[in-house]
RNA sequence: GGAGGGGUACCAAAGCGGUCAAAUGGGGCGGGCUGUAAACCCGUUGACUUCGGUCUUCGAAAGUUCGAAUCUUUCCCCCUCCA
């Protein structure tokens, strides 16, 4: 009989693999459990293609677990050649410790921090890998990892394959990822680590080196890659990443992103990324003639889950404002204006490069002389036209470029 | 160490003395259709511009030439084959 946590689990679609799914069902029904997943640092934000193992954790604690977040400080000082073609840019300390505090704040919103019994506990294994003295490493550790087997995995086995150089300093990331999960477990009592399916090689290990150092068993599940039905990796647009931190990508942004959903994609997202239950899901999916009514469920849900429900309405009423009624919602990005400047008039070319709306002149008059630009909601038809104070309604204008990017423009 | 092949825009790839800001495909962006979707169709895709042009760009540097992505030299990097 499966468990209640493993079952939504696996309803929810996030279950790829794991080491040994019956007796963590088992373990899970006796106790309550600690588990971990860790996350690089290379940016400032995580993206939202680590949003599913974050949903993982809340999962977790809805069950009664506890989480534990591992920021790599130390494993980011190497890189992870795990689906990687090339080398990692290499980071000094100081810019990761930013990163870190950074990234944290996104899984205080998410997670449940109020329940002592399953709060998330934040871990950076930079305290522990710092320690390491090598020769003592190679002995005690070193000697559980046979290069043989280290070149079977994917991750250094397609490096190879495709003669991609792969340093040394890569190829030990693995036995340094062994190692974490080899700490927690040993101090931290944390029996299972979570991972992309890209890990599952590193997670293996871990759970290897924990039965041969302490002849204890420890278990690993991986969660499936995700792409949209467009084929492109999760969180990866061509445009950038949707970042999860507010400052880098705005809830109204993110409401949008998840608007934008493919239809095909619908069904499974609102599974993975929302807290509704699979079963009403199944119903309002079949109920629901009207995809759109969908997406916006869970453009509602999702935001709701990272910004909270104000902000999720927010960009709801906006979105609604400006797209059905073709109006003004608050929630547009702003930008300000020097009285001075419409006064005098600004040329719509330069106040759309300088704002940064579009990277170049050159490219504002592409986008005029493509009609893709509007001043509230009149196209703009030459590209040498001004703006002045008599666009301004109430001291503001709206400006659009294409359909979807609106922008309110207001005198400082 | 020896012998060859190659580095071109976001990516792939053509061009191999002028007509090259550089074919074509993908991607991006805009428009049309629609449903803020997909598919499809059209346009666009270095910067600046008084819209006449001007400037920067084909691995790097130097040279030949009226003129270089294209020829020469040196350097850097990648690949294939042999040892």
């Amino acid at each position: 009989m499966k468990n209640k946590f493993l079952n939504e689990l696996q309803e929810r679609g996030y279950l790829n693999q794991c080491t040994d799914l019956q007796k963590l069902a088992n373990i899970c029904d006796e106790k309550s459990i600690i588990g971990y997943i860790g996350f690089d640092c290379t940016a400032s934000s995580l993206h939202v293609g680590s949003l599913l193992q974050i949903m993982v954790l809340k999962l977790m604690q809805k069950h009664g677990h506890r989480p534990i977040v591992l920021l790599g400080g130390g494993t980011t000082l190497i890189g992870d050649p795990s689906g990687k073609d090339t080398t990692r840019k290499i980071l000094n300390e100081s810019e990761i410790k930013k990163n870190i505090e950074s990234i944290k704040k996104v899984f205080n919103k998410i997670l449940d921090t109020s329940n002592k019994k399953t709060k998330p506990v934040f871990v950076n294994n930079f305290e522990w890998l710092k320690k390491l003295k090598y020769i003592e490493f190679l002995r005690d550790i070193g000697r559980h990892f046979t290069i043989n087997k280290m070149l079977t995995f994917d991750s250094v086995k397609l490096r190879l394959e495709r003669e991609q150089s792969l340093s040394y300093m890569e190829f030990n990331y693995m036995i340094l990822q062994s190692f974490d999960f080899y700490q927690l477990f040993k101090n931290k009592n944390c029996i299972l680590q979570i991972g992309g399916s890209d890990q599952w090689g590193n997670i293996v290990n871990g759970v290897e080196l924990i039965r041969r150092m302490l002849k204890k068993e420890s278990f690993g599940l991986t969660t499936p890659l995700i792409t949209q039905a467009s084929g492109a990796k999760m969180g990866k647009t061509e445009k950038g990443a949707i970042w999860l931190n507010e400052n880098l990508f705005s809830s109204y942004d993110y409401w949008q992103f998840w608007r934008n959903t493919d239809d095909k994609d619908v069904k499974k997202f609102l599974k993975f990324f929302t807290e509704l239950k699979p079963d009403h899901i199944d119903q309002i999916y079949l109920k629901e003639k009207n995809i759109n009514n969908l997406k916006i469920i869970l453009a509602n849900e999702a935001t709701k889950i990272l910004h909270g429900e104000t902000a999720s309405k927010k960009a709801a009423l906006t979105a609604k404002k400006t797209f059905e009624a073709g109006g003004i919602g608050e929630d547009l990005p702003e930008i300000k204006i020097d009285l001075s400047e419409i006064t005098k008039g600004i040329s719509v070319v330069d106040f759309l490069s300088k704002n940064k709306i579009l990277s170049s002149k050159s490219e504002a008059r592409r986008a005029i002389n493509n009609k893709g630009l509007k001043i509230n909601d009149l196209l703009v038809s030459d590209a040498n036209s001004l703006i002045n104070a008599s666009d301004f309604n109430n001291g503001i204008l709206k400006i659009s470029f294409g359909k979807k990017k609106h922008y309110l423009v207001k005198i400082n």
